[in-house]
DNA sequence: GTGGTCTAGACCACG
DNA sequence: GTGGTCTAGACCACT
């Protein structure tokens, strides 16, 4: 379910962040249904549970997930959200990579173009 | 000439690189000229000189400036091709996140109407 | 493992980095292993553990160990890139010094009685 | 006459005397022929004094030139014994390349062939 | 004066 | 525990 890279520079909890948000914005993770125990996580990514424990926080506090003391975790919204709130993002992450290539020099003309051609790999 | 963020979670070496690298990219520091020494950089972002000494080694591998003991640091490349780099660069994030909307479950015309939409942005 | 030479002009840290380095050509550290932690080798060395960061964060711009925060270093690549690399680099310094041979005088019938004679202390 | 590479990484004052040992080892300059003063070579090389002076110093130790007080620098040799000299101290670097090589796991089969491929290059 | 290496010791993020 | 960044201050080779 979820991948580990280690050859990745980025912290483990936040690849499990990364790829968990995924999974409730494709809808593979229903609302309201639970959550791995932090433990039966922990087991099945061969991961220390503080790892897990962090990255369930962090979940907790993007909305994506909630907790039942005593119960376990579930998905919170719907994915739908949390599918625009990611697309948003990338939105800005792109518009801030405009931004640099302005700084470069890049005229408002090479910015379209890049752009055009960006289009042109996607419909082909 | 370098502005240094300490908010900024990135580290200030990889700042001053970084800002190193669109000066030339630009062309406001030419081929050849002559950079502030280690010391005198470190001076005027108050900074230790081991923090410049380590942005400048970094420009050095990427074959942005040459180095000659006791004399200082220069320009190395023509810009032209840092820029052209960067932007190369650039152009592969953006379709990074392009990729990151696809397993988001954006179709490839949401993706276009995204790219659309910010090239009416860049017109405007 | 590592032996370093305060009498060798070279900097510590570059000892360390090609020594390492023959260690991965040779396959004496295998791909995925775990190296000996900064802070170790410092000890093992007798040095301070700066001068071992600044060798690994060589070695992992060269490619041959990833690094992973509060796990540690491993082993990168193969050994056997490493190793071919390796190679065809003294391949070129030799070519290099023929170079050199030449531009002293040396007819092309001396500089192959040169290589002739290295090929029978070879084979002896 | 000489050229200063000043992106070579090596100091100024040894790229002056790896060109001046070439220059009598080719029998450019004859014995005791007198060299330029060490501040007119430091104008025709827009160099500092200094360095010349370090580099005369170097020629001085290693016999290639001799020093007459009040008159000048003076090449020494032959020129003969320095190229042998020279030759011999190529071969000996080349050696220890091959001895790197062996270090790296090639089989002598490995740089026998080296050397092999090698001699077919002089050749062609 | 310049760049480069090294030590000593601190702090942070991560597991 | 791990790696990574930063400071403070020293020494060396070179111009």
């Amino acid at each position: 379910m979820i991948q580990l890279d280690y050859h990745d520079s980025r912290p483990l909890y936040e690849q499990v962040v990364e790829q968990m948000e995924i999974l409730v914005a494709q809808g593979a993770l229903e609302a309201d249904s639970q959550l791995p125990s932090v433990r039966q996580m922990a087991v099945d990514l061969s991961v220390n549970p503080n790892t897990v424990q962090k990255a369930y926080a962090e979940l907790l506090t993007r909305g994506v997930i909630y907790s039942v003391r005593g119960r376990g975790n579930f998905v919170c919204s719907d994915g739908l959200s949390v599918r625009q709130r990611k697309l948003e993002e990338i939105r800005r992450q792109i518009q801030g990579l405009l931004e640099q290539a302005r700084r470069l020099g890049a005229a408002p003309g090479d910015r379209n173009r890049l752009l055009q051609s960006l289009m042109e790999v996607e419909n082909q």
